[in-house]
DNA sequence: CAAACGATTTTCT
DNA sequence: GAAAATCGTTTGG
């Protein structure tokens, strides 16, 4: 259809975060390209790499247990909502809400390929030359992109963070299920192939067991 | 109100 | 490869 080409460059309805397989959008957001506008900068990268976490269920969630708090509240919210918060003091992470309303799951991401703003993000990470850890580490790319926790509770159908369909299409077999990084406390659920990444990608952040 | 901890990154050896 | 840096959130008294 020529309405694809139109098409080919759409932000991502609501209908996309609120479908109820959490895997699934984990797996359907690579290659889908995260935009973020505030105050004029903007940036955008390809998503790479991103990890799923099944709410109440998952003992690597922050949900686990259908737990509710302050920072967690906005992951009862319905799909299509940024839940981003601080970790080790230092680093934001970067959040999509998805499933209906009160059910608090969440993808996060991991990794992006960095397409436009280079420069800005290269001066928000203040680095001199690229390098593929400008975006590459979930803490890396929340800072390039200038993501921070005020933003946490933001819509992701704009206007000023968004993710787009560019029509980029990776292949079942480009898309590597490895378990995630840094949960080991969650046991059993530790060991859960929920990280999902594109193969051969060099902004796909090294982890632990790759 | 005090204390422990962590979906990480960077730096140094 | 190992360790330090660093602070909001959560939890317990």
């Amino acid at each position: 259809m020529f309405a694809n080409l139109y098409l080919s460059n759409m932000i991502l309805p609501a209908s996309f975060y609120t479908r109820k397989d959490v895997v699934r959008v984990a797996k359907d957001l690579l290659g889908k390209v995260l935009v973020t506008n505030f105050e004029g900068q903007y940036t955008a990268g390809m998503i790479v790499e991103t990890e799923a976490y099944a709410g109440a269920s998952d003992k690597a969630s922050h949900a686990f247990g259908n737990r509710r708090t302050r920072r967690t509240e906005v992951m009862y919210r319905e799909g299509g909502a940024a839940y981003v918060y601080l970790i080790y003091g230092i680093h934001h992470l970067f959040n999509v809400v998805t499933h209906l309303a009160e059910v608090p799951h969440a993808v996060l991401v991991r990794a992006v390929e960095p397409l436009e703003g280079i420069d800005i993000m290269m001066q928000r990470r203040r680095m001199e030359v690229l390098k593929p850890n400008l975006t590459s580490g979930p803490g890396a790319l929340s800072q390039a992109l200038g993501i921070y926790t005020k933003h946490t509770g933001y819509s992701l159908l704009g206007p000023d963070i968004y993710i787009e369909d560019r029509g980029i299409k990776i292949k079942p077999k480009e898309i590597a299920a490895v378990t995630r990084v840094g949960v080991a406390y969650a046991q059993e659920d530790a060991l859960l192939p929920y990280r999902f990444y594109v193969r051969d990608n060099k902004y796909v952040s090294k982890g632990k067991g790759l």
